[in-house]
DNA sequence: CCATAAACCTACTTTGTCAATAGGAATATG
DNA sequence: CATATTCCTATTGACAAAGTAGGTTTATGG
């Protein structure tokens, strides 16, 4: 399995602030309740998109998470890769990683390379809008 | 990261194998050597593959393994399926996974299943012929 | 016929990640 | 100024990944 609940759940927290925020901030225990998350584990997630600058919050009374820019400019395959680290489907094919001593007689490497890229072409193609009910 | 080193080293293991079996059975000690993996664990790979019945072996001296059918035959998909079991990329599309409750408006359902779609679709267009050197 | 080379078997270890939980500190508001 | 929120540090338990260790069984070729 490649996507982790962290994906997962920065994925539908996105969603659902995008879907809730009409003008003001998204409380984090709302979007907890209403998807069923611990509260407590959201916040780890939640803290990695803030990190990222997905999103904006505001502290106290009133306060909660919002959306900094339209629902169309937040791509899933970025969103992902915010939570999980690259999405490679193998080590040697994580960026910064050296080549592969073995690489240049290694029957599988364009096998790999190919199913890299068949799954970042998917995932690009999509953005939160496409996600929401009312998109 | 998907496709851990059992996946990666049993497709090796068997591209070596279908590489050097002229007629006879291939030690997995010379494969080890070549591809320059751990004997001990290489045998740990290797014996989900026969359990898979995907290699057919002979004990004893002058024994080794050896592919029960033409390399056309052998399709990647069901090799990395046999190692790492379901390729599904989350944990609600695994096969005998009973419906999530919350699937109706889950609204990356449908994200998941194409992305589940577009791997498995890609995985199974190739065999070990195509990986082969001289195919 | 037997030393040898091979597959086969059981158990253990080490390291890291996943998925949380716990308990509080800082901050803004109504 | 009580309250509702984000923010921060630390800990836990379960599990898997990647390998190591040490042997037993089986067939062959010299």
């Amino acid at each position: 399995m490649m996507i982790s609940t962290k994906g997962r759940y920065a994925l539908r927290f996105l969603i659902d602030v995008a879907e809730h925020q009409k003008d003001g901030f998204v409380p984090l225990k709302d979007v907890a309740a209403r998807q069923e998350i611990s509260e407590k584990y959201l916040e780890i997630v939640v803290k990695e998109l803030v990190k990222g600058r997905l999103l904006d919050t505001l502290r106290g009374k009133g306060g909660g998470y919002r959306l900094n820019r339209p629902p169309e400019e937040y791509n899933v395959k970025a969103v992902i890769e915010q939570m999980e680290g690259p999405l490679a489907p193998v080590a040697c094919l994580e960026p910064g990683q050296e080549a592969c001593p073995r690489s240049k007689d290694c029957r599988t490497l364009s096998l790999w390379q190919g199913l890299d890229r068949v799954i970042s072409d998917y995932l690009a193609q999509f953005t939160l809008a496409d996600l929401m009910e009312e998109y």
